[in-house]
DNA sequence: CTGAAAGCGCTTACAG
DNA sequence: CTGAAAGCGCTTACAG
């Protein structure tokens, strides 16, 4: 059993279809009375619009492709209820696609989103395949890249300030009396690593410190990594009384590995993360961190997206402050006999 | 400019638009070389199928619409990842709502399924609005719901066994040397509260406890609540030695009050959670907890699904497993003077 | 204000 | 094996 559709209303309503048109679409090019009994009958007969065969005419579809690594990361999965509650409110749908950082699955995704015919594209993709890139860009619907991995290949993004943000959260070790800080990066954080680590450097550029290559460790941007480089970190002869972490999930094992040689945070070292996720607030002790506000990115991305669609191509590079978020994870280094 | 059509190409290779159509459906009724010849310049062209064309007259649209809550809950994105991973599979695409427990939004949600002409739907909502459920049934396409709060309702259904694992759990502390064990529940779980408070209920009867009335208390689902409802716990005369929450997020509630009521966990008070999401392995201490396997969860409603579609209308409610995950944040009771 | 016609990009009997 | 035709459910000039 089909569907309803306008054909099935004008029949019953002696009028052709194209008056059903006009009437559901509030055309003022149809009698008034006409409308609203077009309307009476659409309602009570259930009637759905299809969205295929409106969008064979209009050549739109009033959908947007969301793409992320994985919907599990809390990063993406606060950036995608943004772009969905923003785009609920401009009528758009969401097509989301996990991409798995697999190329093969990228491609797929490419090539579904193409045959979807999405009006735009939104890519959360911590780590975007190089490859995937030039596909995307083939499709001519406008992209909004956020936290983009690969700076200036794409015309339109959304970006923490990550630089800004690291050299304020450094300052704040610094502030404390910290001399011996260390750096937890993320091997795979391309960019962002390195812009974490700019910021950074920078911090204690400014201070007068110099930065120690053994006090440089890498982990993979989860628990695990953190731990692993963390526990290197802790094996050195004179330790930091500081680790900067380049985000909660590194912090999150960083904090393990500490408690697991038997140290105290902060009485032994302090520690830092970077993103603010929910479980940022119930570590032992609440970490100290930079806030990323998701959802506004996820909303602006959107937003960007909308100006882009309607046909402003000015090039837009959103770069979005974070917000330190001071809690007990850090503290003054003890004194030092 | 629109993207090519298969007119496009049949017009290059110089066949009717039918011939394109079946070559690159390759289908048998085309010439061998006709059809290489036009998948090759197909793939020039850079063609892709139109889904909206397709789907209207074949009456499918390979899409599943996917409802949630809200993607930001930790569950929630386990689950669609699981969903997401089986649907690319078996080539169906994801078009993901929230609904926010919120019933405007969820009207609109429907309304939207509806107007693409999802093939199936899955809800993991873990708050259904009472009034949502009959406008999904309208919709005459298969539904499986996941994690359920409104049992009988739906013909098809994927749950956790909640109240076997929370027998279990219960069993476990009792086995501990528990004797003084708070239910810690969640006034919004309804359904998902009531049987894992009916398997705690069991753990506690068969072992001949009896359940103190002032030792059941109710959070909300998130840490807030637990935090609350086990600070209330704490200010009676006699606390309780084990703390069974509703889930991890109220658990990670719970951990902190115990804290800032100077008391350590386990040694002062035994508190377990529901879930096993990531964090659950970094807090501290780890968190006993019964592990949900969310994508895989997802996964199987997914399954489910595509069963329907299949044209197998079999009812099907599938029962999960838990799996008891015992870690730090449990042992046995302090022996008190 | 209204309807008939064309067309969006496909699939699929039907006839050859 | 191939093509012409019809049709999926809409929108939108065009003519009245």
């Amino acid at each position: 059993m089909r569907p309803t559709s306008i054909k099935d209303i004008a029949r019953l309503a002696n009028v052709s279809h194209s008056t059903v048109s006009r009437a559901l679409r509030d055309s003022p090019l149809v009698n008034h009375e006409t409308a609203a009994e077009i309307r009476r009958l659409a309602d009570k007969m259930g009637y759905r619009l299809s969205a295929a065969a409106r969008s064979l005419v209009t050549q739109r579809t009033d959908t947007i492709g969301v793409v992320v690594t994985t919907i599990a990361d809390p990063f993406a999965a606060g950036v995608v209820e943004g772009i969905e509650e923003a785009a609920n409110e401009h009528g758009l749908s969401v097509l989301l696609a996990n991409s798995n950082a697999d190329p093969e699955r990228e491609l797929r995704v490419v090539r579904t989103l193409e045959e979807r015919r999405v009006d735009g594209i939104i890519v959360t993709a911590s780590r975007v395949g190089a490859l995937y890139i030039p596909e995307l860009e083939r499709m001519q619907v406008p992209i909004v890249l956020l936290n983009n991995q690969h700076p200036g290949e794409f015309a339109h993004s959304v970006m923490i300030a990550n630089t800004e943000a690291s050299e304020a959260l450094a300052g704040h070790l610094i502030g404390l009396g910290h001399r011996q800080i260390a750096y937890l990066g993320d091997r795979f954080g391309r960019e962002s690593d390195a812009e974490r680590f700019e910021g950074f450097r920078r911090a204690l550029t400014a201070a007068g410190l110099k930065l120690e290559k053994r006090f440089v460790v890498h982990g993979d941007g989860r628990p695990e990594g953190g731990h692993e480089a963390m526990a290197r970190l802790l094996e050195g002869p004179r330790r930091p009384t500081a680790v900067f972490c380049y985000n909660d999930m590194s912090a999150l094992g960083a904090l393990l590995a500490i408690r697991e040689a038997g140290l105290r945070v902060p009485a032994d070292i302090s520690v830092t993360g970077f993103d603010d996720l929910y479980l940022a607030q119930y570590t032992e002790p609440p970490l100290t961190t930079v806030r990323q506000p998701m959802r506004r990115m996820g909303r602006l991305a959107l937003e960007t997206l909308i100006q882009l669609l309607a046909g402003d191509r000015t090039k837009r590079n959103l770069k979005v402050p974070g917000e330190l978020i001071i809690r007990g994870s850090t503290a003054a280094p003890q004194r030092k006999l």
